[in-house]
DNA sequence: TAGATTGTTAATCGATTAACAATC
DNA sequence: TAGATTGTTAATCGATTAACAATC
């Protein structure tokens, strides 16, 4: 339990979820470590590798409870609490990310967006208020959110950072297309879609 | 150059390129691999490393050309070419998507959208047109587009990149929470939000 | 008991880091 | 020439794969 975790291994646990998931859905109420690896084109040994790290989810001869499975890896993830998150910025991204069910599913719940736009604030989206950025230090101390979710355009994305480190917020997802120059105390994921692409444009070139 | 290059060498081009943009438009016009390591918080031996696979951007006993390196990044990328792309489903995120700023600067463009929902159809939104999801294998031909971004409902995903494939895309960036069954002729760019989100719940677990 | 599959230890493979010779 | 920094080879580190003993 205390040997280093790969980053990756923590990554495929919610791969294994979703595998996990079809399985259950399936009405398969047992899995083996090759049935699930064959589903997610990996080797049965990583797999087991991956859960043997965090331990003992199988019965010898047998294989996983999808339930029981299921179960513990929510647990390590700690999706079987309540995770309560905002989202700042409400342009077309801030909206979707807003929105996104994947979130509600993994007990990750969007309490507030912030906005600079007034033509924007004020309003209910859908069950989601849309705040004044100026008073997210103090509506994140009332709705006790712990999750910040960048969706501001790059040229901000660096000062909303520190402000949501002020207040408090230990866990970021950046969405901007920039490198934030936080605390390291601060765990911070980053997401930039067009890195992604230009993978793809890589490898298209590669063929051409 | 034919030695075998690590996926997470061409991801971190990408980062390169953003920290040369930083210095070129401060007007640094030669910068060393310390200099850039430093700003991109890795090692100078890494970015060193990453660029010897495909040739020789520096000067010994000086640095590298802000300039040239970028045009060299961007080369290797593909980048300096356009690329002709489509995002299918225009819900929040494939408006997101589909407006995306990032994309057009790394020579993406985006050619055409694709929806099922006929009130959302026909309509020009910003210059991008929205068209029939019947009318996609036609669109995709004859606007010769060859990348397909995905950002459907996961239960239609699966469908959707089998009908990109039968038609020709190559190259498929997916948005939808589920493993795409394809080719692997295919290249394939997954990224699932939520699959993010659970890494920051589970380092935050570790702390509490 | 025999068959099957897990969990873990060992072997392999690959990526990162370090060191240094080449050279501007 | 002396100083600096690259590009590359070698050393280290870590992750994946394989093998197998434990056990259901």
């Amino acid at each position: 339990m205390d040997k280093r975790i790969p980053e990756e291994t923590i990554t495929r646990l919610s791969y294994y979820l979703r595998a996990l998931a079809y399985f259950r859905d399936e009405h398969r109420s047992i899995v083996s470590s090759r049935q699930l690896a064959q589903y997610l084109k990996i080797t049965p040994h990583q797999l087991r590798r991956d859960l043997s790290y965090f331990g003992h989810f199988g019965k010898q001869g047998v294989g996983y409870s999808c339930e029981n499975l299921i179960d513990g890896i929510r647990k390590i993830l700690g999706l079987d609490r309540e995770h309560r998150a905002c989202v700042v910025g409400f342009g077309n991204l801030g909206r979707a990310l807003s929105s996104y069910r994947g979130f509600q599913d993994q007990g990750i719940i969007i309490k507030a967006v912030f906005e600079n736009d007034k033509s924007k604030i004020n309003k209910t989206h859908k069950a989601l208020k849309v705040y004044d950025l100026d008073t997210m230090e103090k509506v994140i101390r009332e709705e006790n959110i712990r999750i910040g979710i960048i969706a501001v355009p790059k040229c901000s994305a660096e000062n909303i950072a520190q402000r949501l480190y002020a207040c408090g917020i230990r866990a970021i997802l950046n969405l901007a297309p920039v490198k934030l120059n936080i605390d390291k105390e601060c765990i911070i994921k980053e997401i930039d879609l067009s890195c992604q692409l230009a993978y793809l444009t890589y490898r298209l070139n590669l063929k051409a």
